[in-house]
RNA sequence: GCGCCUGUAGCUCAGUCGGAUAGAGCAACUGCCUUCUAAGCAGUGGGUCAGGGGUUCGAAUCCCUUCAGGCGCGCCA
């Protein structure tokens, strides 16, 4: 509905040689009685040609093409309010209906490659909830983007080298050794944690005394790989039950293996951003506006994490992606500048690379904060809340905020099956619509416009928006703008549900109405699809 | 101390890179099940957009500043 009318202000444009390249701006008006929809072109052309907005507006006006409105009106400071004509909103209707999934298809992307690197939780222990929604948000994000054009890729990086997987070989060693009856206490650094001991068990199992008695030096391979693959493949169980499918993992490993760590370093050396100071060799950051240089190669001849994350971003932009974007958690803003300005170093443009920062989240359980530390052990795991609430909820309630904004989740709202719960909220209307189906004797044919009245006409101008909603879900990269959408069209059916049956003894009405909700159906699968969200038959 | 994020109704949060009279849900109160699922609906009240300055036709949105909260400031990852 949207694009039909940018195409007709598009050329609008085009026929008044005004020149026009930003995405242009249809927003739906805070008042019903302004239009259908309204943009605020006008004043915005203002600035650049410096003309009064309203004689830009009465320009336009008078030069759109008028076959699909039903008025036009300039308004406020310059605003166009456009509203629709019956006819046409119906004709849309009749599109959706028989297109079904494939009205929703747009092409922004045209095709070009995304790479979205979400989780890369380090390989250290289960997954918790910061993860979890990251997970949800990264899904969501890959979803939209495909269906809007984009060759989106997938990707997880596993950070299966250095000191945190080390950490955790020791942390297994010397849970091994209290196994084995010695007296050891597990240092402040080490990982804590029943899974710690578990995988002590397991080691003890297959390997018996011989680990015990011998020192971590020795035996370290086996320990750091036996317990990282181990929980790697925790990590990929619990991220497929929870409905994220990664293109692909990535190992850090193979990026030394390969040599693509030194290579990179040698590649912004030769470019000059390299340094050798105190024994280590240190990246020029600063010069892209960094708070201070950081060090790649520290003076004991090892490679920082930094170094492979450079590395890593290098092989990134080798494999020719058009974007990158990375959802990282929010703890980890500080690290955002120094990889922009390596990623700057290797050549490429800035705004070729996205970084997404998933605010933190607060378990609340009894209407208390649930206290969380990782050193000590005692974090709730996106396994637990996925089995004590459910998978659909946990991801959906972890996409009714925005990236950036703090998410309180509450244990005892998520799992009340009421209106508090938004996911049920949505999901009861499509089962709702679905069970209205099964009891009618008929289905969605012989539409009669006439039938429509003014309630039902509102709600399919509603339902017709949503492509518009998902669009800009799409441009700014923020899915939660598609939950806030379902939510609001699901308590508009629920609504009009109340007042009006669908069935009744009029077949033609009924028919007709039952095309109503069919529309409705098809917008509420899509965004629960979307979402990653089951769209159930029944409830 | 420095940097980043946040501050909108009692609570949880939306709010289009500056636009029209600032919205929703929950909670509170009042009603609605012999009719397609009450996991639902209808109605009522609720605001100094943290405070203060500035920028302009116009600010919750941009700039400065104060206050409050969160996070980050390793040759850790």
């Amino acid at each position: 509905m949207h694009l039909d009318i940018r195409d007709r202000l598009n050329a609008c444009l085009k026929k008044l040689n005004i020149e026009f390249s930003k995405t242009l701006e249809l927003e739906i008006p805070k008042n019903e009685s302004f239009g259908d929809l309204s943009t605020p072109l006008a004043m915005d052309l203002a600035k650049i040609l410096k003309k009064p907005p309203k004689q830009i507006a009465e320009s336009i006006v008078s030069n759109i093409e008028k076959d699909i409105f039903e008025s036009i009106d300039i308004a406020g400071a310059g605003f166009i309010n456009f509203r629709l004509k019956r006819n046409f909103i119906l004709s849309k209707l009749t599109s959706l209906l028989e297109k079904g999934d494939d009205f929703f298809i747009l092409d922004i992307g045209k095709g070009r490659k995304v790479q979205i690197e979400f989780v890369s939780a380090n390989p250290t222990g289960p997954l918790h909830l910061g993860h979890g929604r990251g997970a949800a948000v990264g899904q969501a994000l890959a979803n939209i983007l495909k269906e809007s054009g984009y060759d989106v890729s997938t990707e997880y990086y596993i950070n299966d080298a250095g000191r945190q997987v080390e950490l955790l070989g020791m942390s297994v060693y010397i849970a091994l050794q209290r196994l084995g009856g010695k007296d050891i206490k597990m240092p402040d650094e080490c990982y804590k944690g029943e899974y710690i001991n578990e995988l002590a068990k397991e080691l003890y199992q297959i390997y018996g005394n011989e680990l015990i008695n011998k020192d971590f030096d020795e035996i370290n391979g086996i320990i750091i790989d036996f317990s990282y693959k181990k929980i790697l493949n925790e990590i990929q169980t619990d991220l497929k039950d929870f409905g994220v499918i990664f293109d692909k993992w990535i190992s850090e490993r193979k990026l030394y293996h390969t040599g693509e760590v030194q290579s990179s370093i040698i590649k912004l050396k030769e470019k000059g951003y390299i340094y050798e100071k105190d024994g280590a060799l240190w990246f020029r950051s600063t010069v892209f506006g960094d708070e201070k240089d950081r060090v790649v190669v520290k003076s004991d001849g090892s490679y920082t994490y930094f170094a492979s994350d450079i590395a890593y971003h290098k092989n990134k932009i080798e494999r020719g992606f058009d974007e990158l974007i990375n959802i990282w958690g929010a703890d980890h803003h500080g690290y955002i500048k120094r990889v922009m300005s390596a990623v700057q170093a290797l050549g490429i443009d800035s705004s070729q690379i996205k970084i997404l920062l998933i605010q933190m989240v607060n378990l609340l359980r009894d209407g208390m904060p649930v206290q969380m530390s990782k050193r000590a052990g005692t974090f709730v795991t996106l396994r637990e809340l996925m089995d004590e609430i459910g998978v659909d909820t946990t991801k959906f309630i972890f996409l009714t905020r925005r990236h950036d904004s703090h998410l309180e989740f509450d244990v005892e709202i998520a799992k009340k099956q009421s209106q508090e719960n938004p996911v049920f909220y949505v999901q009861y209307a499509h089962a709702r619509i679905n069970s209205i189906f099964e009891k009618a004797n008929t289905e969605c044919k012989n539409i009669d416009f006439a039938l429509f009245n003014d309630h039902e006409i509102r709600l399919i101008k509603k339902i017709l928006l949503y492509p518009m909603i998902f669009e800009f879900a799409v441009l700014m990269r923020e899915p939660h703008r598609i939950t806030f959408y379902l939510q609001d069209i699901a308590g508009e059916f629920h609504s009009y549900y109340h007042k009006y049956r669908v069935i009744n003894e009029d077949k033609a009405l009924t028919e007709t109405r039952l095309c109503l909700c069919k529309a409705l159906m098809l917008v509420l699968k899509h965004g629960l699809r979307m979402l990653g969200v089951k769209a159930p038959e029944k409830m």
